[in-house]
DNA sequence: TTGTAAGCGTTATCAT
DNA sequence: ATGATAACGCTTACAA
């Protein structure tokens, strides 16, 4: 195998005449190094090839620069745009991003924190799957800071990144009875996940007010297939729903497709649709999908910029954020 | 800011009454080390929470265990899913991935493959764009691996991933001739990678070997919306096309929207579509699309394999691996 | 099997 | 501004 040779700040400095800690200073943001100095070492470094061992240096400062990404189902259209948006401005931030995969089993929110601990992360930021409390409180002990984004957790020390759910699902329901919906229902995964059943919760809620009923199914993982068996469920009832509010936008495009191929169901003239997330398919002409759209960037820019903040203990720990309804055609009127 | 106070091996040594390097030898695979003694190193390290360190490790070992995905337009469906699965695979080869999103300039690639260096990871793996040969050059002298996948280069040293875009080409020209298709169409996307213009040239030759014509058009970036705008092109020529392969399922899809929704063309009946990458939305009942299928376990099983492989030099470094069929019906016949 | 000691490539401290 | 020197936390001969 052929052994790993990269070049040293100790050969950069033998060529270029210098101190290493010249060297060292040349490439450290701030260092006082006279422009003499530094031509010479940044031109042995070109030659040689040098790159600073970020290994060596995280070590030194006691900060690696990475930040660790922790999600499941990254294939999803929702999920990978989100790791698009953070791992841009983690890089732009001048960090980069560790990606560990959750898919498998159920403690493995808690192994990809230890890997996150391992490689001395400066912080972990969670998407998917919540930890256990001990493993938090391992990582906020070991001063990596953890965000945790559309998990709603209570627990003080992460920053805690979530979406107006309630506020959303309840302009949902306004919008049906505005469009003439008699008979409500809302579709959704057997995932659990706070966001979701924030979503199913503020829709009857919201309904109750007005004293409507809201037929609730749940099914499956989030994803396309289940919003097919939902809508198998749901529009073979008795009293077939005229409005549906699926959990998210995976689940509408396969209720909108069941329900207009398998039943013949016109959208929106005989079943309003809404979903949520604006995945890229909800704009596609096919379904036209009226839905929220998740702020991404907005996202990002918060778990960025609060890594670098100087105390994270005196900044705010939690952030709700505003999801746009953006209107298209599978909700009549507008 | 709360400074960070990781445990380190000389604290696990000292209460667990040994050395520190029996801590090291405790966390090593295939140290020799007594029963007695890892016991007591186990439990003094759960006590205390310590993990490995392994910037410090990498810094010893030469070897860091880390693998840079280099990836631009990571939202995308296709993209999304292969990261997810070199992810996965690296995790259970015991590595982690790093990730580095080049959607911003032309240099970007090169930038990330320096990024990769500092971090002294083992190996980059490049999904998109191409790196200059000089930088190339720097990562193999300085024994980081480089994997290729779908980049079709020559040079020697990266490992080399490709697919049968060709052979794959000349299997849906077969089956619109069986179909009865007269007037053949090609539609692309300008980004002019190598996998996309192997397909191109591939449905050409495939057609001009039985004396048919293509009719071929590019246009942006390879997206679902230069899907529709090549649909526009290709559906108002005189002549009009009654078959069309596009380059990726998101052009498919996009072609497929407007032909039925905007030009009331009927799928297959009339013209019939086929794709390439077997994206999720290939398969969901408003589109039923003909494509392939990437083989993204078995690209990225190729890709890790390698890199544990001893003597890279002397193992192949050009793979080429088959994209199955997926039979649906926008095409006629089957 | 175990401990001692050297060394990996940095950066921070402290003289100069 | 610059150079020597001491860490950082780990692994690995080498000796016991």
């Amino acid at each position: 195998m052929s052994q790993k040779v990269f070049v040293s700040a100790q050969e950069v400095a033998e060529r270029a005449g210098v101190s290493r800690s010249a060297v060292s200073r040349t490439f450290t943001h701030g260092a006082s190094v006279s422009p003499e100095t530094r031509r010479k070492v940044l031109e042995a470094s070109e030659a040689l090839g040098y790159h600073v061992n970020h290994l060596a240096r995280g070590l030194m400062r006691n900060e690696s620069g990475i930040v660790c990404l922790i999600v499941s189902d990254m294939g999803t259209p929702y999920r990978s745009n989100l790791i698009r948006a953070l791992t841009q401005q983690l890089q732009d931030a001048g960090k980069i991003a560790m990606l560990v995969n959750t898919d498998r089993s159920d403690g493995s929110v808690d192994l990809a924190l230890r890997q996150a601990i391992r490689y001395r992360a400066d912080a972990s930021i969670i998407l998917s799957g919540m930890p256990d409390k001990s493993i938090t409180q391992l990582c906020l002990k070991n001063g990596q800071r953890l965000v945790l984004i559309n998990r709603d957790d209570e627990q003080e020390g992460p920053l805690r990144i979530n979406l107006d759910d309630a506020e959303s699902a309840s302009r949902v329901l306004t919008a049906f009875v505005r469009a003439g919906c008699q008979r409500m229902a809302f579709a959704n995964s057997e995932a659990g996940t706070p966001s979701l059943m924030a979503r199913e919760r503020g829709f009857i809620a919201a309904a109750k007010a007005l004293g409507i009923d809201v037929v609730v199914e749940r099914f499956g993982p989030t994803g396309y297939e289940s919003g097919k068996i939902l809508a198998q469920r749901l529009l073979t009832r008795r009293e077939r729903p005229d409005a549906v509010f699926c959990a998210t936008d995976l689940l509408a495009c396969g209720f909108m497709d069941t329900a207009r191929h398998q039943f013949s169901i016109s959208v929106p003239d005989q079943l309003c649709i809404a979903g949520f997330d604006d995945i890229a398919q909800a704009s596609w002409s096919s379904y036209q999908l009226t839905t929220f759209s998740q702020p991404v960037e907005a996202i990002a820019r918060e778990a960025v910029t609060w890594l670098d903040e100087a105390d994270p203990a005196i900044a705010r720990q939690s952030v709700r954020l505003h999801a746009d309804l953006i209107w298209r055609s599978s909700i009549r009127g507008g």
